[in-house]
DNA sequence: AAATTCAATGTAAGCGCTTACATTGAATTT
DNA sequence: AAATTCAATGTAAGCGCTTACATTGAATTT
């Protein structure tokens, strides 16, 4: 076997004495070639070592098999389960994935855009649903069609993700249901991001139907780091009244917050009850294990690979599918103190 | 703008009036068109919404600019942030990132090897360099270039990664120096996976350097999740005599350990020391912070674009890049008890 | 002023497939 | 037995680019 010679299409249908489209056929429709003649083709397959050139087959079928999608990062545990569940069931359909990172910047995504569109992939997997009108006409017009996941109820389009709003309130309630009044909220960072502003509204809105006062309400928003986290309890912990909670935006910055506290000598929940979001590994691993809101992210990812590949098919869908999420009460959330500091 | 009729070459040839060729040039060798004309081109590319059909362009230029990946998974912090930035270097070079994931499957690696063949990447990442010698043999026969990572030391090939077995011996050297005689060892599952087994021959090394009998350093291997690492523990704990200090395969089985730990109220490092090896953010998150090896992860995806670009390029290179590692000593980490248990 | 050079541009073949349409011939219907 | 049908296969155009080679004509050299 030549290093050099790839094996091309032609050359399999003149080993195997039928013609290129017979061969085409026996990879890509194999029921409308007879057995015996089916045999022929896949042994010369075989022994030529021939696979398919990408190009070619793109350039004639006008498909590409390639599925792209733009996330803020893939180094953060909130989207990498995801995206692996995600991946592993477009393989199941023979597709594959085209990975391209927005860093949380919408240009930066609408650019990604433009080279996932240019490498002709077939569909788009996008995180949310905050971002320029424009970047929708974008893929509209290039008739590639996309999901948002992450989340759910953006105005037009198809997701797949959960109610970050209600399970957001769900969460805040059950802090209420404990007897705080003080509550804060260490948020991710909001702006052109849907999930991070849903989640701080959930959280006024179930204030507000409590009866607090928005206004006693202080929200810090924080890039989703430890040290963000941590900064931001700490500005809380300075404030007077003193919060008795402290609700974050994500796992990472909750634990980050705890870390602040131990620092601090904060004790919690004693002190100060702390609450993250998504249920990362994480969450369960520090002490005391943190109250959250588990999201099925794998679970998550399966079906927005499924959708996806059904819109790409054309096939009908629902407009959304939406991913049931619960509170998962565990060691940090606890009463407000007897006797909170001013 | 029509829904339909995506403008070609031909298209905007015709806009502006000059030949294919011409607007070709524009576009791969701009310097090669008179600055008027190019211009006019790029005018023409602009009103008409232009984008290269990648299909025509792989097929014509036998390039894709595509570099695939195989790593074990996407779901875990010791890949995310190394891919991450893998895929950051890699599209400052307009190069896109094909993410497959191997689930630590030989078998399932040498599949997506040929997936990734069949659509004509320019060049391939991988894992390590523990695999079937006809894995190698097939990339070469198909002349793509590749690279192992997060390791060195294979036996040929280039490599950009670190020195797993003399991290392991250099942070086993910290913990033999804190006095401990009784080593015991989590793992990750060894088989076919060289970052799991060097990282075992250099704390045996270390150990046997120190005078111990390597009969009396247990060995538990464990997949890469807290639970493993948790059980692990158990089983070690159970033993007599038992271990002072756990050294783990990295973050999260130590992670697991220390969970197990508190449960069983083993104090650590009062009782028993535990270490890690990864340095990822949960390791500064527990408490005790962990006593583990810092691996440079961003800078080593970093480095493995590079490399992999010059090696496409067929550019020199070295064989090798060692990306050094450090110890960091932290809470995790003490003298044996002065009694310790049988 | 004629010859030469060379940058800028054009012509057209070819990359490796898919697929509409055409052909063939055995099986079925009349 | 002739006509019809239809499954199996073949023919060849065409998908949208890149690039080797050809052409052009202004600038330079003789």
């Amino acid at each position: 076997m030549s290093d050099f010679a790839k094996p091309t299409l032609d050359d399999v249908a003149r080993a195997a004495g039928v013609s290129t489209a017979t061969v085409s056929r026996c990879l890509n429709a194999p029921d409308r070639v007879i057995a015996p003649t089916r045999e022929r083709v896949m042994k010369a397959i075989d022994v030529l070592g021939y696979t398919p050139d990408f190009g070619g087959r793109a350039l004639a079928s006008r498909r590409t098999n390639t599925v792209g999608a733009i996330i803020p990062t893939m180094d953060n545990a909130i989207f990498a389960r995801g995206l692996q569940s995600f991946q592993e069931t477009l393989s199941l359909f023979g597709k594959t994935l085209l990975v391209a990172s927005s860093g949380y910047s919408p240009a930066r995504e609408r650019e990604q855009m433009e080279v996932l569109a240019s490498r002709g992939v077939d569909g788009v997997l996008l995180i949310g649903s905050a971002r320029p009108d424009s970047s929708i006409e974008f893929l509209r017009r290039r008739g590639i069609p996309f999901l948002g996941a992450w989340n759910i109820g953006g105005k037009d389009g198809h997701f797949v993700g959960f109610d970050n709003r209600a399970a957001a309130a769900e969460l805040a309630q059950k802090v209420l249901a404990q007897g705080h009044q003080r509550l804060a909220m260490i948020a991710g960072i909001t702006q052109m991001n849907d999930r991070a502003s849903d989640r701080v509204e959930g959280v006024q809105a179930a204030a507000k139907r409590a009866g607090l006062n928005l206004d006693q309400l202080p929200v810090i928003e924080a890039a989703y780091t430890f040290d963000d986290g941590a900064r931001a309890f700490g500005e809380l912990m300075a404030l007077s009244p003193r919060p008795t909670a402290v609700m974050c935006g994500n796992d990472v910055l909750a634990v980050g917050a705890m870390q602040k506290a131990r620092e601090l000598g904060i004790r919690v929940p004693e002190d100060v009850s702390i609450t993250g979001f998504d249920d990362i590994d994480l969450a369960s691993v520090v002490a005391p294990e943190l109250t959250t809101v588990r999201v099925p992210h794998r679970r998550m990812g399966q079906a927005a690979a499924e959708m996806l590949i059904k819109l790409i098919n054309k096939q009908p869908v629902e407009r959304q599918i939406e991913i049931p999420t619960s509170v998962v009460e565990r060691g940090t959330l606890g009463p407000p103190p007897a006797d909170p500091p001013a």
